[in-house]
Order: C-alpha cells, then sequence, then structure tokens
RNA sequence: GGGGCGGUAGCUCAGCUGGUUAGAGCGGCGGACUCAUAAUCCGGCAGGCCGUGGGUUCGAGUCCCACCCGCCCUACCA
C-alpha cells in the first residue's frame, strides 16, 4: 500500500433540484477523462462527485409535491443523478450526498472547529432574500419590474424582506492571506481570465458573510445554536473534504485517508460558482488551518443557438438524448474534443453528427475494420511476425511518440481537445500509412508476403497504442479495441496500460489473435 | 458607469511581440484507389470590406481612439 498522495479531483456537487443536463454532464465527463489518464499514468487517484441536497428551495419543491426532503432527495438522487453516471460511464471513486451522516459530522465539526478558532459570531441581518439564490442580496443588486415590485436580477423573481439573528463568518479576515497565497500560486486559479477576475474582487475587499439561516430546517444544524443550519453553501463546499474522512480521528482509517487524499489538485467548476470555490472556499480552510486546493478550474458554458443552454427556452438537452444516439464514447470524445476546456463551446446536432462520422466513424472506426479485416483476410487473424522496418515504418513509429508527448502535455494541463487533437492526429497518419502501403497488392504477390506482414503488424501495434491514448475519452470503444487485436491476454486489462510507455514500439506480441467486429462507431443516417 | 473577453471563409475556430498572395478542420466540387463503416488518400476550387468608422506607420486582422453587437465580472444614480 503506497503512502502517495492522491491525485484528488472534484466537481461541483449537484444541486438536486435541477434534472441534469449536458452542461452537468460536461464536467463531470471532464473530470473523468483527465482521472482515467492520470490512473494510466500509474499515479493513485481519487475522483469525487456528488449531490447538494439541502436548502429552502429543495425543501419547498418536496412539500409542494407531497413528500418530506429527504423522500424527495432519495428519489431525485437515486432517479436522476446516479443513473447520469452509468449513462456516461464515468469511473467516480466515491459519490457524497450532503444529506450523508458522514457528511452532516463533518459539517458540524468544521464549523465547530471555525468557532473555537474565533472566526464565527453572532450579528442580525435585515435585507431582501432570493430563494432561488439562497442568499441575501444588497439593495443595490436588485431590478424593478414594471410594477414596482423589487426582483432578484437572476431569478426575475420577487424577494423577500427577511430580518435575521444570523452567525457570520469573519471573510473580511482573510482578503490579504488570500491576496499573498494567489499572488505565491498565479496557477491555483485558471484559466487567467479567471484568476484575474478572482485576483479583481478580491482585491477590492472582502465583507464578512452571513453562514447560518434560521428560517430554514432543511439544512444541518449548528452545533452551538440547534435553531440554526448552516447556509447551505457554506455546508455544500464541505463536501470536498467531508467525503474524504474530514472530522474522523487522525488514527482511524477515515482520518488517514483524509491525510492521504487532501488537499484537492483540481476542483472543477463552472465559471458561475468561480467564486464560491475560490475566495470562500479557501478562506474557510485558512480559517480551518487546512491546507488549500492546489488548483480552480473554471470551465466555460455550453452554449446552444449561441445562447447559453437554459430549459426555459427549452435548449435545455439531457445526457441521454445524446448518448441514446451516439453513445456514451461519442458523448465523451465529442465535448472534450470540441470544445477548448476553459472557454464557453456551441454545441449543434450538426456538429456533433459531422464530427462523429468525419473523426469517429469514418476515421478511428474504420481504421480498425480495415486492421482486423485484412488480418483475418490474408492471416486467418493470427497476427503476423513484421520483417524489417521501412521508412515508412519508422516514421510511422516516430509520429506516435510525438503524438504520445504532445498528448500527456496537454491532458496534464486540462487541455482536452489538444490532447485530443494529438491521438487524432495519430490515427490519420496511420490511415494514410495503410493507403499508401497497400497492403491489399501485397496480398496478390507472394514474394512480398514479408512486407504484407510488416504493415500488417504496423497497423495492428498502432491500434494497440491507440486504444491506450484514447482510453481515458473512450473506454468502451477501445476496450473493444483492446479485444479485437487479442492484446487483452498478452498485455493484460487495457485501463492498466501505462500511458508514458506507450509509444514503446512492438510491445502487441506477433501470434495474438485478431477478430473482426462489428462497427466500432456505427454511421448514424438520421440526426434527432 | 467601470473592467474583462469575444465579434476572421457556409459552420466551428487558429492567427505570438505589426511585414511577402489571411489559414485549418468540416461542408461543397474534381481525381486516385478498393483492405475497409459508399470508407481511405490526393489535388485544386470556391470563398472572407478579418464587427463599423477614424488614426499611427513605408506597411495593420495584428497597435491607438470612438462606436455597434454578444457574454462575464463589478459599481450604482434617478
Amino acid at each position: 500500500m503506497s503512502a502517495r498522495k492522491a491525485f484528488y479531483v472534484t466537481t461541483p456537487i449537484y444541486y438536486v433540484n435541477d434534472a441534469p443536463h449536458i452542461g452537468h454532464a460536461y464536467t463531470t465527463v471532464a473530470g473523468d477523462v483527465l482521472t482515467r489518464w492520470h490512473r494510466q499514468r500509474g499515479e493513485q487517484v481519487w475522483y469525487l462527485t456528488g449531490t447538494d441536497e439541502h436548502g429552502t428551495k429543495v425543501e419547498r419543491t418536496a412539500e409542494a409535491n407531497g413528500m418530506s426532503p429527504a423522500d424527495w432527495t432519495h428519489k431525485l438522487v437515486h432517479e436522476s443523478w446516479l443513473p447520469v453516471l452509468a449513462t456516461l460511464d464515468v469511473a467516480n471513486d466515491d459519490f457524497i450526498r450532503t444529506t450523508s451522516g458522514r457528511h452532516r459530522h463533518g459539517v458540524a465539526v468544521f464549523w465547530q472547529r471555525l468557532k473555537d478558532n474565533g472566526y464565527v459570531y453572532e450579528d442580525v441581518y435585515e435585507g431582501p432574500y432570493c430563494v432561488g439564490c439562497e442568499e441575501f442580496k444588497l439593495p443595490g443588486d436588485l431590478i424593478e419590474s414594471s410594477d414596482g415590485e423589487q426582483l432578484c436580477p437572476i431569478h426575475s423573481k420577487p424577494v423577500e424582506m427577511l430580518s435575521e439573528r444570523n452567525w457570520w463568518f469573519k471573510l473580511s479576515a482573510f482578503t490579504e492571506p488570500l491576496l499573498e497565497h494567489y499572488k505565491r500560486h498565479s496557477h491555483a486559479v485558471e484559466p487567467k481570465s479567471a484568476y484575474n477576475e478572482v485576483v479583481s474582487f478580491i482585491s477590492s475587499g472582502l465583507s464578512d458573510i452571513s453562514m447560518s439561516r434560521s428560517a430554514v430546517s432543511w439544512g444541518v444544524p449548528l452545533p452551538w445554536d440547534s435553531d440554526q443550519v448552516v447556509y447551505v453553501w457554506f455546508d455544500a463546499l464541505l463536501n470536498y473534504i467531508t467525503a474524504i474522512g474530514f472530522g474522523a480521528s487522525p488514527d482511524t482509517p477515515e482520518g488517514e485517508r483524509f491525510d492521504r487524499i487532501w488537499p484537492a489538485d483540481v476542483h472543477l467548476v463552472g465559471k458561475d460558482i468561480l467564486r464560491f470555490h475560490a475566495v470562500y472556499w479557501p478562506a474557510m480552510l485558512m480559517a480551518a488551518e487546512l491546507p488549500l486546493p492546489r488548483k480552480v478550474f473554471a470551465h466555460g458554458w455550453l452554449l446552444v443557438g449561441g445562447e447559453k443552454m437554459s430549459k426555459t427556452k427549452l435548449t435545455g438537452i439531457a445526457p441521454s438524448q445524446i448518448t441514446d444516439t451516439f453513445g456514451a464514447d461519442a458523448f465523451r470524445y465529442y465535448f472534450m474534443s470540441a470544445i477548448h476546456f476553459g472557454q464557453d463551446g456551441s454545441f449543434s446536432w450538426e456538429d456533433m453528427h459531422a464530427r462523429y462520422t468525419a473523426e469517429l466513424a469514418n476515421g478511428l472506426g474504420n481504421l480498425v475494420s480495415r486492421a482486423t479485416a485484412m488480418v483475418v483476410k490474408y492471416c486467418d487473424g493470427i497476427l503476423p511476425e513484421p520483417g524489417p522496418y521501412t521508412n515508412a515504418d519508422r516514421n510511422l513509429q516516430d509520429s506516435l511518440l510525438a503524438a504520445s508527448e504532445r498528448a500527456d502535455s496537454a491532458m496534464m494541463r486540462l487541455d482536452f481537445s489538444a490532447g485530443i487533437a494529438a491521438i487524432r492526429g495519430f490515427v490519420e497518419a496511420v490511415n494514410l500509412y495503410v493507403t499508401e502501403q497497400e497492403p491489399w497488392k501485397l496480398a496478390k504477390d507472394d514474394e512480398q508476403t514479408p512486407r504484407l506482414h510488416t504493415v500488417l503488424y504496423v497497423m495492428c501495434e498502432s491500434l494497440r497504442a491507440i486504444a491506450v491514448l484514447y482510453n481515458a475519452v473512450m473506454p468502451a470503444a477501445m476496450t473493444s479495441v483492446w479485444s479485437r487485436i487479442g492484446a487483452l491476454p498478452h498485455l493484460g486489462p487495457l485501463a492498466e496500460r501505462d500511458v508514458t510507455e506507450v509509444s514503446r514500439w512492438g510491445q502487441l506480441p506477433p501470434g495474438a489473435l485478431v477478430a473482426k467486429g462489428g462497427a466500432l462507431f456505427p454511421r448514424i443516417e438520421e440526426t434527432p
């Protein structure tokens, strides 16, 4: 058992009141690709996702549906949120629910510690409150409706005036420490535009913030004041530590796990929740004397028809709408390759279909077909021994080395589209190689048999490398390739192959049994 | 109001510190080939007032100013 620090990646925990859409799926897939890649570098990895289940909105929806909040969230988690992970082929190590005992316990321990450390005090607050946002608004935040009513600018719904005796977190104490931290760690928030936004916000000075609610019952009670619950955001953020054992004593297995996994290496977040993760969260951790996350990465929006995807505009798309037609692998491939991670990206069915057809069906899928078909046809499905290599063969090996190095460096910096582009470039090089070497002509001349065998071997050995490189993105399809080229009995499970050794030539042994399967990515004629 | 980002071929986007005829992929057209999912490979073509209007410069998509449009952050007056 290794004591190495695990590479720890998190998604936001998703608010159960929403239906899962491709925006949620996008974040989750990104984390899955990232963690699968790191696992294939031989690293210890921990990948966490989960659900955020407390707050007034959930409480009211449950009530409207005639259920208790506990029953209501249980139903949503099991009918909507957990199935999405299976739909997308996500290999998370854990799934945290804020309603779970370990989380509620950890939250109580955490805030008690902050109170003991002197960062929590009592005060009265009066002001407009938006239930949709679950937060107090400043009068200046509000917009006025046509009939003079004060509305929340985000939800365009009337605010409620509340006067509360609350507990407050001394956020103001962390203005300078946070600035110092971000000055020292200029990559702790990415992309750069997000970093600049965060630093600029902190520079303008931080105000203390209310961390509890008295009018809400669906939440985690304060350990020292059972009339109040922890404000939902200051409950939710803690999932990143409660899930891995915070709150357990250090000599227990849970406590040891916390020490091995924390701090997070990457918090993946949408840019809408950047401030919570890059300002409030690190301040809370400082107050608790815990290490800070190494990176918060804010990705962009998925745009549909040029606008941010939205349920009210009927542009919200469920992941299954896409996977039912194209499959989970194509879903993962499309969103990771077509959109530069960190920027907004356009989704359209036309683009999805076009890239699927060109890059997966005609490009990669067809390459697998032609390689396996020829080994079956010319060599009875037994991978032949290669003869002497020519320049063409060596050039292809060189391009594999270059592609794998570029892919690794891109994946390490979360530039998924560049990583995939590097691998796709190698696939295209192999297709070109096949066309130029014309093995079907070599097959017609017995004297050319050694050369034919070399070409067929190069093709299959290339597929071996492609399967390893693409496994993080398309695990199911690449597992199929792994099996078709007969790699499994000789090389073991695909997921255990190290991406940093992928370019070492000659790993697939001659004699491997090659089989032709059905279309890896069948052509799809109709678009929904 | 202030700040930031984006507005480049039909579509999605590259174009660093200004320099010869502004690029890629996809789509469209032509050719080669037949192992393969009518796939692959090659070639050319098309076609873009590089958001608008000024300015600096021998020369600007690339710098400066103003403005228009989209989005984000932030502040706020009646």
